[in-house]
DNA sequence: TTCGTCAAGCTGCTTG
DNA sequence: CAAGCAGCTTGACGAA
């Protein structure tokens, strides 16, 4: 799952906590479960993806050009929506991981820790350029709510900068906000 | 074909 | 020195 899984992880932490209590006995299930429990998407949709840890390293190998000429493909595991669901949650809850938690997670996921600590990396990354992004629009918007609607040389040029940056952004603000600080809206 | 997404790669820094 | 982190970048892949 690459691209088909952004409305997949694109979801309300509230929505994945109510989502795991109304199901909170079914844990780990078929993949087939798995999309009876969100939007309707299909199955294909959600398996493909996670390899077991042993695959992983297979594809490890593969990744780092362990033998042959040159480098080979690099695999890129696309985890299930499950999975993403119990990380989401682990997330909201704690941005920061221990040894053993991380650990215990990875096996209950059926994922190596290395994935469990990339996953986490990434997320505060993400975390962190949203609330960038989110702060940028902040700015302008209470500027121009200040200003009275004059708008400006710099309004505009500011504007054009912002629209800038969020065009050129590699990633999205998602529509929700993690800990409820604020509420992306389309800016422009 | 282009674009958006995201797991994984890379680099440099900090910590124990 | 190893492990983990932040801050990007890369590459695979699906959708438009």
């Amino acid at each position: 799952m690459a691209a088909s899984n952004k409305q997949l992880t694109s979801f309300f932490i509230e929505d994945i906590l109510s989502l795991k209590q109304d199901k909170k006995d079914d844990s780990y299930t078929s993949e087939s479960e798995r999309a009876d429990s969100t939007d309707g998407r299909t199955d294909s949709e959600y398996i493909s993806v996670c390899r077991s840890p042993e695959d992983k390293s297979v594809s490890s190998a593969e990744m780092t050009g362990g033998g042959g000429s040159g480098k080979k493909k690099r695999s890129r595991a696309a985890f299930t929506h499950l999975q993403v669901l119990e990380l989401e949650k682990k997330f909201s809850r704690q941005r920061y991981l221990s040894a053993p938690e991380r650990a215990h997670l990875a096996s209950a996921l059926h994922l190596t820790e290395t994935q469990v600590k990339i996953w986490f990396q990434n997320r505060r990354y993400k975390t962190k350029r949203r609330q960038l992004t989110t702060e940028h629009g902040k700015d302008y918007f209470q500027k121009t709510d200040a200003t009275t609607m004059a708008a400006t040389e710099e309004d505009f040029f500011r504007a054009s900068l912002l629209a800038t940056v969020y065009k050129s952004y590699p990633y999205r603000p998602y529509v929700y906000d993690l800990h409820g600080l604020s509420v992306w809206r389309p800016a422009l």
